[in-house]
RNA sequence: GAUCGCGUAACUCAGUGGUAGAGUACUUCCUUGACAUGGAAGAAGUCGUUGGUUCAAGUCCAAUCGUGAUCACCA
């Protein structure tokens, strides 16, 4: 049994029964918030879907979070919202994912066809949907689940074709024979899913014969086992050392085929041996030689890595174990000069780590001029980074695009919408369904294009795609409605990780430009990634992983929310700890127990209405309130996460709790405002703390969710007039308040009740009403207000006031020493003010308001320091 | 090699040209009738370094050091 506290906010009870409430009453759907919806303002966001592979992690937490966060602001200000959710079916990851298993299961891909493959990959999807979405409930998120969608499901399927074909008419999509990323295990891979890492390799230096029998030339290579597919070696046409050579051939070692020696100035004469060979079917600049001399591209292994004829007596073997094989013939045949350690960086991939080879197919791409529109819309303002810097990187990669490879050797996925007919070799796209007959001849031998598409040509067009765009029947008035692309596009925002900035950001810019004309979105906020608590990359292999629902149940899902908010600045990485989320739990905890003294005095609160608000305390507190509403709502329309959530901490712990409560002590008949005050501030925090915001202002209003309506639905506080009097004049008891506390401390009393003191206030302060806040905060029994100093005192002097208490026989050591520093300071104070206020350049170049300040702030603390040093005098 | 961040209190970090801020930790005190997952008071910073612009620089510019990320090339 775990024992339950009193006094401890216990979020279990609520949590699950709250978020099941809301969901059935359909507060999510794009007309939830209906009853306080304001005509033509709409919001849009897609939720980045989720990969089906597997479960949410800490960075799915941040991303999601964030987004609900706008996506509660933005309903409950009155936006027709939709937040449209799905989850993606990651071509290459998931089809590794369901690999793994039949491999544990003893059979492979192969062995159960393609069939029964695609079975396991849907049960695959199925299970990780259903994982993913019950984690995402637990983090309390709002998106329309009514209109959850499936990168694979039909509609999104049609559209992918419709796109297609619109690609392909307007020849952005073409078909040919490139040199491509080649992964044995994964087929063709696009240029940014291939990471390249440091390794340490070999280099070897071998020797090629001259055909006429005159020597040797050298060449160094990191990858011996390609030479079977040289077609010639090249050197620097400069380069006095070889260039007699020029024109020469040579016998590759082994199988003595000739090639012949080039002059190219693609060669650093500085490195190697100045001799390079060429394998054009095997390296990515020697592809462009070949092109340049018109070179024979041998290609020496298959699409799985295994030598081919080319190889001599090596046919068969797999390519990274032939390579010492290799080797070791030419080291025995003597061809083999020297091995050195050289570090290089080598090719894999991002999927599998397997090493990456540059490899010579016929597969489908999408050409880069594709992008241009999007460049420069992007650059013309249309779509706005946040941070802004972001953009730096969005033109370096978008100028250096090539063409996007989209063709993929899988099952899984989007297959490519093209037939060919066996008969006529006509080659034609289909958007519709899957053809019985060639268009042109009519045969029915035909097939269809047995590659998918890469993973995020779909993800591309989700920001319309999920609108109904192309989607034809499918989904019409479920999952969308024919006005969706006119209300919800181009979608107002996208969050997502920096992460995928190329992969996805630019490839719906892209797409979404070409095909609908629009930019897809307007603000695209790139948060950072999510790191431990000393700011290393978390991974499974450190054991530094944070779990979101272990942390949810450790801390609640409102503290978990509100820490990554809180730590969600632009451009800065987030440093998850325990501390933090320590912290963000006892402000939940904090909030439990102002509700828990509200009700010590009165059940019921009635609604805030700021003309009932009466009582000099509510009237301070209501304009603290309104500072800290205008405040969260400008940085919630900036995306400063961080901001926001700091100016609710401070309003609602640093003023409501620590002020607000302690001053009503003084002043019962404030309360029953300050509760009003308190549950409209509940609203105010709502989009960081779901759960104990609805259940803080369902209590204070006698209710439950059961019977009432959920604060979740209810219009977003605006700001009321602030009063700037009752500021000031609140200001002037709290400095008093600390003065008496300042003062007690200077002789040994702490906090605890003294008898009597009394204070200097500055003339026209409203002393009976400030009377019993002092004397109660302060815990003074017997309070005067004086003119004058009074004789034989302690005495604190602060900015506006100052506070004597009585004393008889004490230290008076410290105190001198105190008013020492105090004095010091102010003098440094002073001649800080007075050299800026005689230079006649400041005085002429500042602003007004500038200059004005300086000299009241130079006033006061001149003031200060003489009613300091007088102190100081009594004590000489 | 190129580009982009970051460097502010012991720690984690805000800071939008106008007297340097928060939380945590620390020191001292308080179990006061919401909360010890709490309250009060306090101490703590040559804002990486050096120049420059400006009446005024943590903030803008340049250089430099440290640190991190991304992209590219190395046969």
């Amino acid at each position: 049994m775990s024992e339950t506290k009193k006094n401890v906010y216990n979020p279990k009870e609520i949590e699950d029964s709250y978020y099941k409430l809301w969901e059935e009453r359909n507060y999510f759907e794009i007309d939830g918030n209906k009853s306080i919806q304001k005509s033509n303002r709409y919001f849009t966001i897609m939720m980045p879907p989720p990969n089906v592979t597997g479960k949410l992690h800490i960075g799915h937490a941040l991303t999601f979070t964030l987004q609900d966060i706008i996506v509660r602001y933005k309903r409950m200000d009155g936006y027709k919202t939709l937040w449209q959710p799905g989850v993606d079916h990651a071509g290459i990851a998931t089809q590794n994912v369901v690999e793994k298993q039949l491999l544990a299961e003893g059979t492979t891909k192969e062995e159960i066809g393609r069939e029964a493959f695609l079975e396991r990959a849907w049960q695959q999807k199925e299970n990780s949907q259903n994982a993913i979405t019950s984690q995402l409930r637990k983090l309390g998120v709002s998106p329309a689940w009514s209109r959850e969608r499936f990168t694979m499901d039909e509609g999104l399927g049609n559209a992918v074709k419709k796109s297609f074909k619109q690609m392909y008419d307007n020849g952005f999509i073409v078909r040919d024979n490139y040199m491509i990323n080649w992964c044995t295990h994964d087929g063709a891979l696009s240029d940014i899913e291939v990471e390249h890492e440091d390794h340490m390799g070999k280099m070897y230096h071998i020797n090629y014969p001259l055909s006429d029998g005159s020597g040797n030339i050298t060449v160094a290579t990191t990858r011996p086992e390609t030479y079977f597919g040289d077609t010639a070696v090249m050197v620097h046409p400069d380069d006095e050392r070889h260039n007699h050579l020029i024109g020469k051939k040579v016998k590759l070692p082994l199988i003595e085929r000739e090639v012949e020696i080039i002059a190219d100035k693609h060669v650093d004469m500085e490195f190697g041996t100045g001799f390079v060979k060429v394998t054009p079917a095997h390296d990515t600049n020697d592809y462009e030689v070949g092109k340049r001399h018109d070179l024979e591209f041998i290609t020496i292994f298959d699409e799985k890595g295994i030598l081919n004829g080319y190889c001599g007596e090596f046919e068969g073997l797999e390519r990274l174990e032939a390579r010492d094989v290799i080797v070791k013939k030419l080291e025995d045949t003597g061809f083999m000069v020297k091995i050195e350690d050289h570090p290089h960086q080598v090719g894999h991939c991002y999927r599998c780590k397997n090493i990456v080879e540059p490899y010579i197919s016929k597969q489908w791409f999408v050409k880069k001029e594709f992008a241009q529109k999007a460049i420069e819309k992007v650059n013309n303002g249309e779509a706005e980074f946040f941070p802004s810097h972001w953009i730096n990187s969005y033109n370096a990669w978008m100028s250096e695009l090539r063409d996007w490879c989209i063709s993929r050797q899988l099952w899984w996925g989007h297959q490519i919408p093209v037939f060919y007919c066996n008969d006529c070799g006509h080659e034609w796209v289909e958007e519709g369904d899957a053809p019985t007959s060639c268009e042109k001849c009519n045969s029915e031998n035909i097939y269809q294009d047995p590659d998918v598409l890469d993973t995020w040509f779909s993800s591309g067009l989700w920001p319309f795609s999920t609108l109904g765009w192309g989607n034809g029947e499918f989904g019409k008035g479920t999952l969308w409605s024919e006005d969706d692309m006119k209300n919800f596009y181009p979608n107002n925002l996208l969050i997502t990780g920096f992460d995928i900035l190329f992969f996805w950001v630019a490839r719906m810019l892209m797409m979404g430009e070409n095909i609908t004309g629009e930019l897809p979105f307007k603000d695209i906020y790139l948060h950072a990634l999510v790191k431990d608590e000393h700011g290393e990359k978390m991974s499974k292999s450190k054991g530094n992983v944070i779990d979101p629902l272990e942390t949810i149940d450790k801390y609640s899902t409102d503290a978990l929310r509100f820490t990554l908010a809180v730590l969600a600045v632009q451009g800065r990485d987030i440093k998850l700890s325990e501390d933090k989320l320590e912290q963000s739990r006892n402000f939940t905890n904090k909030l439990f127990n102002a509700t828990n003294f509200l009700q010590l005095n009165q059940e019921h609160f009635d609604d805030l209405d700021p003309t009932n608000i009466k009582t000099p305390l509510g009237r301070y507190m209501l304009a603290r309130f309104n500072v800290a509403v205008k405040e969260t709502r400008e940085f919630m329309d900036v995306y400063r996460f961080n901001d926001g959530a700091t100016v609710l901490y401070r309003f609602l712990w640093g003023e409501f709790c620590d002020w607000g409560i302690e001053l009503s002590k003084a002043s019962k008949e404030s309360v029953a405002e300050l509760g009003s005050i308190f549950k409209e501030s509940m609203k105010l925090l709502h989009p960081f703390m779901p759960f104990i915001t609805e259940n803080l202002y369902m209590r204070l209003s006698e209710e439950s969710l059961e019977e009432g309506e959920s604060i979740m639905v209810k219009a977003y506080p605006t700001v009321s007039q602030v009063d700037d009097e009752v500021i000031k004049q609140f200001d002037l008891i709290m400095e008093a308040i600390v003065s008496v506390r300042r003062c007690k401390t200077l002789i040994d009393k702490g906090n605890q009740k003294i008898e009597k003191a009394s204070i200097k206030l500055p003339s026209g302060s409203d002393v009976e009403m400030m009377r019993p806040f002092i004397q109660k905060l302060g815990k003074v029994e017997e309070l005067s207000f004086v003119d004058e100093k009074i004789a034989n005192c302690v005495t604190d002097v602060s900015d506006n006031l100052e506070t004597f208490i009585s004393t008889d026989d004490i230290d008076m050591s410290a105190i001198i020493a105190k008013l020492t520093k105090q004095k010091e300071k102010l003098e440094k104070e002073i001649a800080k003010l007075n050299g800026m206020l005689n230079n006649e350049r400041f005085v002429a170049n500042a602003p007004k308001q500038v200059i004005a300040t300086n000299r009241k702030a130079l006033e006061e603390a001149s003031d200060k320091l003489a009613k300091v040093e007088e102190e100081l005098k009594g004590f000489a």
